[in-house]
Order: C-alpha cells, then structure tokens, then sequence
DNA sequence: ATAATATATACGTTTAAACATATATATGTC
DNA sequence: GACATATATATGTTTAAACGTATATATTAT
C-alpha cells in the first residue's frame, strides 16, 4: 500500500503534479495528449509517468498504438481526499487553467474515448 | 497565498512530513520536543523548519528561551483539506505511532502550554 | 559578567533528482 | 518488408536538496 511519503514524493515535480492534476480533471490520458498539453518533450513526460507508475500512483493501459495513464482506481481513501484537495488548490492556479485549455484544443487527438 | 507546489514540495521530506504530522495532532511544539520526538540532531531540525517557515506552513513564536512552531493558521481551505488527508494517511504509519510515543514519553518538556 | 540552555545559521560535502539527447521497442500502414 | 508514429529507456550531465559539523545568537540563571 502507497505511503503519505510516496504520494506526496510523487506530487513534489511539476512535471508529475501538471500531469496528474490533468488525469484528475480528464479520466485518462495518453502520453501524447498530456506531452501537448504541458508542451514538454516526451521522453520527459514517459519518464515522469512511469515513475508514477512504479510509485503505483497511476496505471496505464496500451490501445493499439497509444498507452493511456490514469489515477489508480485502487488508492486508499486519504490518498484519494489528498488528491482532491491538490486538484482544488490547482483550480486556482493560472498554470493549470492554461494546460486544460491547451489540451481541449488539441487538434489531432487519438480518439474520444467517452464515446467509442 | 502558498501554491499547492509549494505545500506539497514542503511535505516531500521526511523530516518535515514528520515534523508537521507532529504538529498538525499537537498543535504546537518547540525545537527540543521535536527533536527529542524525531530523534534527529538540533540543527538538521532547525534548517528544516526555517525552510516550512518560508514557505509559509508554519508560523513560530519565541516564548523565554523556546521557540514554538505550529501550522499556519491562515493555510486557505484546499491546503488544511490536504493536511487533514496526509494525517489521515501517516495515522496507519508505524513510524508516525512511533513519533506521536517518543513524544509522550519525553521526560523534560519545557511546559504544558494548554495549562499555562 | 560567566555559564548554561535553546535555537539559528554558515560552510563545504554528499546524495539524489531532473534533465537533454540519442536510441530502442512496439504498433500500424503501405 | 519498409516506413511512420507513439512510447520507453539508457547514458552522461547538471541542478538542487539534504547533510554534518562548527559556530553564532538569544535567553535565562548564577
């Protein structure tokens, strides 16, 4: 089970506090999306997720040539309530906002996975 | 006003997680109780509330010789929702139980403020 | 004024995180 | 099979955090 340590440890990165706070608000995101929205370059954003993904903080699934990350659904309630209260404090947060907006214009994305 | 970096940058070592889980289920505590409690050296202490001072997690008072830190009390809502949730969380931890006991157990403690 | 206690800070060192660039792997298309 | 796209990982470097030790400051007691 995930520890306050690990948890916190994992939001202490920009980069992996940007990309989280986009998977609370979006549900599942693949690596492409978030590496647009951030406007960071994508070794970085895979290396974050998948320290996230050993840190058990998010999971990930493959469709065809995509991978898509999400909060696990398996996170001990505090964990969860911690998550919410970052995701409430970023709603302030001119950073968050624009990342959000730059994702809803993205042009090509893979698919709309809410409706397939 | 802190950013959720910030506070969670804050919360992403060991002995500042340790010294506010501390705070936030005592309320307020100097230099020698939580070093006594954490069992780590003055100075490594010292340097790691400063640190949460600056950041503005925590607020200090000097009192005779002591100086006694407590969490801000003026952390807006998203903020103490986190804190509440990291405390809910460091509550399963063995290491936390061992903290809050070293605490109990210490022999000299400079006074019992809620009776002062 | 001296000594003792509590706390803070400065300094140089060590450890660990994050980084950019290059390359490897997997999937899909022609 | 050749090429394109999406993602992952490896490597060497840079940056930043945390550290221990030594010392400075403030308060209290003698």
């Amino acid at each position: 089970m995930i520890t306050p340590e690990t948890l916190l440890k994992s939001l202490a990165d920009q980069t992996r506090l940007r990309s989280l706070m986009l998977l609370m608000q979006e549900g599942e995101l693949c690596v492409c999306e978030l590496t647009h929205a951030l406007d960071l370059i994508q070794p970085k954003i895979s290396r974050h997720l998948a320290s996230l993904r050993d840190m058990q903080v998010v999971i990930d699934r493959r469709a065809g040539q995509w991978i898509y990350y999400s909060i696990n659904p398996k996170l001990p309630d505090w964990a969860n309530e911690l998550l919410k209260a970052t995701l409430k404090g970023s709603l302030t947060q001119k950073q968050f906002k624009a990342d959000i907006k730059k994702l809803k214009n993205m042009s090509n994305r893979p698919e709309n996975r809410l409706c397939a």
